[in-house]
DNA sequence: GGATCATTGTTGAATAAATAACACTAAAGA
DNA sequence: TCTTTAGTGTTATTTATTCAACAATGATCC
């Protein structure tokens, strides 16, 4: 069984997670087969564009019963399959960063928080919905230690490129800012930002 | 001075929210000018599609000395200026609820909290980040009284259907939703959704 | 004051994505 | 077993977005 993986687009990848979290809930509510229009109203897009998804992942449902929910959501696992877990660390404890690591906690499949870091001492020492949190200076040896390759920020905007460059510099090869501060690292390093005053305003503008 | 705001892509849009936010900073670092290419290092795109973008906006700079980083923000300001300011209550004072006020307390322009609501009623009746907190029995209510239009949720997952219904009933017309759980609403509100653990995915996805 | 140079404004081609259309298929009922 | 039906799999069309190329421009320097 051959991978086309590469082959697959960006966009659809993307969606893919989506579907695949979307499957999770309707498994959990007892559904056993879905429509592609079903799919689609919960994705917000259209039933042409989830078979055409499935099309390119190389599913087959059935015509009548639709797909069936286990099957699908386990050939997105597998073409999601991370070929290594990934490991990551969070930076920051204040409100956010605790707020991110309980949401995150309910594992992902693939996905581990090993680490949380925080400049207050205070904070450090102690264990954060299981993370155990570490004092910021020593943030490089642990990132080696645990073989950490993804970071998350949750820092006040004036640490943030600091901090990412600190990251980056010991291997870390993706980060997900919530600082809202442009990150300017190396290319190779995969950063995505998440501005809630951005997604406000998107909001707003979409609104009236 | 005719506005062809339907016009402009919605792409284009979201690009525009970001180009301002980086010229804020430019401008807090005394940064008069900017080249197209300059920007798109910021925003992680070409100098081509910035200009594009300045073209579909009717900006024009001048050779050699590039865009003003003042002009240039003022005219995205006008375009983007809501008619209505936008009127936020959010739902759910618990450490994501907090962070996100304390991160969106640097006012937006045309955007503003007014209101936070949690089931919690210790939490209720204090002020946080300058916004007061009521029982979320009173939503209903609070929102009429004070012409919210735009929810943003941070609840458990288990309660956000219920509370974004609530909140389309008295006539909210877009919520951020930070629960990860799909959202089914009237047509005509606009969602959007903030996972974090889909964030991360997604990083996952793109940097191995 | 004119040549030069770096950058803009604009157009057109190439690429990618979304949408629509339709033949095909499998279950259900007579 | 044949027909109906609802939904899939796929191809074609349209639409949107990105990229690349180049003429136009206006400061700057000699």
């Amino acid at each position: 069984m051959k991978r086309a993986k590469a082959e697959i687009p960006l966009k659809t990848m993307e969606r893919l997670v989506m579907y695949r979290r979307l499957l999770q809930y309707l498994a959990a509510e007892g559904c056993a087969f879905v429509f592609s229009h079903e799919l689609a109203k919960l994705a917000n897009n259209t039933a042409a564009q989830v078979r055409r998804d499935l099309m390119i992942i190389g599913h087959h449902g059935s015509p009548i019963r639709g797909y069936g929910v286990r099957s699908l959501g386990a050939h997105i696992d597998r073409l999601l399959a991370h070929h290594e877990p990934s490991r990551v660390a969070l930076v920051g404890a204040g409100n956010l960063g605790r707020a991110i690591l309980a949401h995150v906690g309910f594992q992902l499949p693939g996905i581990t928080i090993l680490a949380a870091f925080d400049s207050d001492e205070e904070r450090s020492g102690r264990v954060i919905a299981g993370v155990r949190c570490y004092p910021v200076r020593e943030l490089e040896r642990r990132v080696v230690e645990l073989g950490i390759n993804l970071g998350i920020l949750a820092v006040p905007a004036s640490e943030a490129q600091e901090v990412a460059e600190r990251l980056a510099a010991v291997g870390v090869t993706g980060i997900l800012n919530f600082a809202p501060v442009p990150l300017r690292l190396p290319q190779g390093v995969v950063v995505d930002e998440i501005d809630i005053g951005m997604k406000l305003e998107r909001i707003a503008l979409c609104c009236q």
